[in-house]
DNA sequence: CCAAAACTGTACTCACGGTACGGATTCTCC
DNA sequence: GGAGAATCCGTACCGTGAGTACAGTTTTGG
């Protein structure tokens, strides 16, 4: 790794903190170099506008959470060769995952930049939908394992149901947030889990 | 109403719409002054600062949501006795009712301002958690009326319960922006619907 | 009609995003 | 070890938006 590169590292990492903690609007390139050390013309030798730094900190987010989503879900299947077991053991996992954050989980960059869309260009726009686009589908695929042996009790969208679990985790990351609470976050993932239990699970 | 009121009005109409759709901190004074055909002089002869317009806007925007939900839930236990179906009904009617948005649902402002949350004073902070609270606690009551008459198949905490419901919103609605898919709230909160049926109902 | 309320106008300040560009290091590779 | 590229600094500048100050003007309600 070149030292330019480690740089723009440092530079995505300081802003995403920065970023999920205020806003991308709020968020200035003055703090930001600041605290990376470096001054304006470095930044923006690294970034353009603020709109290419936007981009690589969702590309960096997305990939992050793409790897840590393969290995809970990959430990899952790994720990019991039942489709719903492994879904439940890798929703547990998920749940301490989370938990197990020193701060609480920081929040959610998609979350972030859908309440300041206007703000973003539409390649950054793309960028998110696509990730949770890919979500859902991952999520899908899961349940559609599942369901193929435990046809579900009441009539539900499968669909729906992978989407569900993104929604409630970033409606839980809020919810943290805003009552200073980390742990809702845990016990919302957990309760999705009994739900799904209770969906599948035969008489 | 005197004039000044009305325009307070018009003021923190039009903002919430612009920090809705670009977020608190891209949302500037120059650009609500003119479509609400004033100056400068006269919107801080109205508010002394942002953050007052803030509050101002959080205020609105908890007592409009208080309102609907007291609507919503006074007519399911109108339309039935059994406080069961009274609160499934109460949903469907919450989900035709979020549906029913011309350009669907314009966004939670609680979530809006968590995501920005440094931008702001402690007042308007605990504004925010405070509205949480309540819309928690309603939501729990009610469960504690369906819980006495149908013990839940699933040990499920109530109080998880009742928070699901302000997750899913709050996650369905940045799901449904991000996505531009409007139909995903309705969807998620029918999807929140059978998840009480399947809890509560007994066998 | 008169005083208070509801504005307007002008003229600032400060911070931030962004541009421009020349120069200085520092790394990399032959 | 030298050359060229990559990386970064310094400085000066522009436009925009938040916010202040304050004197003056219109509008409203009793």
């Amino acid at each position: 790794m070149g030292k330019g590169e480690a740089t723009r590292e440092r530079i995505l990492e300081i802003a995403e903190a920065a970023v999920l903690a205020k806003g991308f609007g709020a968020t200035s390139i003055d703090e930001v170099i600041a605290e990376a050390g470096l001054t304006k013309s470095g930044f923006f030798y690294h970034f353009k506008d603020k709109n290419a730094l936007a981009r690589e900190m969702l590309r960096r987010y997305v990939a992050t959470n793409d790897h840590l989503f393969d290995e809970i879900f990959a430990r899952g299947r790994q720990l019991s060769d039942d489709p719903l077991q492994a879904f439940l053991i890798s929703l547990k996992l998920l749940a301490e995952t989370m938990a197990d954050l020193p701060n609480g989980h920081p929040g959610c960059l998609i979350a972030s930049i859908c309440y300041q869309e206007r703000l973003f260009d539409r390649e950054v726009r793309e960028l998110t939908a696509q990730s949770v686009r890919d979500w859902n589908a991952r999520f899908r695929k899961i349940l559609d394992g599942i369901a193929a042996v435990y046809p579900p009790k009441e009539p539900v969208d499968l669909d729906d149901v992978a989407d569900m679990l993104s929604c409630i985790v970033d409606g839980a990351i809020i919810m943290s947030k805003t009552l200073n609470d980390p742990s809702r976050l845990e016990r919302q993932i957990l309760l999705f889990r009994s739900f799904v239990k209770l969906t599948f699970t035969p008489n």
